[in-house]
DNA sequence: CCGGATTGGTTGCGATCACAACTATACGGA
DNA sequence: TCCGTATAGTTGTGATCGCAACCAATCCGG
């Protein structure tokens, strides 16, 4: 094998820190929102959800930014659908479709805990970076992301 | 409440691209070495254990390492051993330790796996970096998991 | 307007993994 | 020495989630 290169200190230590780190920063961000009753798959399906218009998401859409199979987010819906955070409206026009509506609760529920979390991801990692580090993480990951 | 500062651009831009991007590149990376028969999980373990004194680890030191509970690294070593990837090895002095310990046959699949799945990470995240990128990636997540 | 292909969503099933309870071994102070 | 505690690992149980199979509704070419 003429070889894939090595990979240079740098590059292993940028490597292994990151998805040593990942894991235990998920870990945290979990903990934070646990006293809520919510996990960090319900956090952010009801945060995707607060941002589309009216509040609602088709099924389809929402796995996708979630990225999540269809059949998990069925499975994950079970959970928003029973606590009344979400609910769900089927399509009038295309009756396949069913969109995942934030309900009142729901939204209540998010706007207490929108800003512990992200107090969250502030302490545990944008805090602890410079600015210029900062930039680096969003084009190193935007370029990355683009790659995919 | 006072309140958390809200994130600005930069910041929720790196937070959010971070965080969909690193789910994507795990699928991506799991895509690389099943064809081997392998998960990133197995690979890792894999690849902790090839790193130890010869080539054997404590159940427990992996788990930590691993980033498992003591129980998953149970079921997880299910597979590798009856792959006989790994052998489990008793303590004799400590009879409750058990040593996971890499098998030629183990030791022979790591050297054939490991540089397709450094390829895949040069080609799904390392090589779409600048150096100044990898460098702040490093010390970003360095000073994240310190934190921790 | 009909029949096949496509799209949206759910269900059966299996894999992964954490928590709690458990067993077994080792350690440490009285 | 002996008992209480700590440590190592496994097992029962339940949650999460993907794949394949499935059903239903829509779309499209002829």
């Amino acid at each position: 094998m003429a070889g894939p290169r090595w990979l240079d200190p740098d590059e292993m230590k940028a490597w292994r820190l990151y998805i040593t780190t990942s894991v235990d920063l998920m870990k945290a961000l979990e903990d934070d929102v646990r006293p809520f009753g919510l996990t960090m798959g319900d956090y952010q399906l009801l945060a995707m959800i607060s941002e589309a218009p009216d509040r609602r998401l088709r099924m389809c859409d929402l796995a996708d930014q979630l990225r999540l199979s269809r059949s998990g987010l069925t499975r994950r819906m079970d959970g928003v659908l029973s606590n009344a955070w979400v609910a769900r409206v089927q399509d009038q026009a295309d009756r396949r479709v069913a969109y995942a509506e934030l309900t009142t609760k729901g939204w209540n529920l998010l706007r207490k805990v929108a800003p512990i979390h992200l107090a969250s991801v502030r302490r545990l990692m944008i805090d602890h970076l410079s600015r210029a580090e900062v930039k680096a993480v969003g084009s190193a990951f935007e370029k990355i992301s683009k790659a995919l």
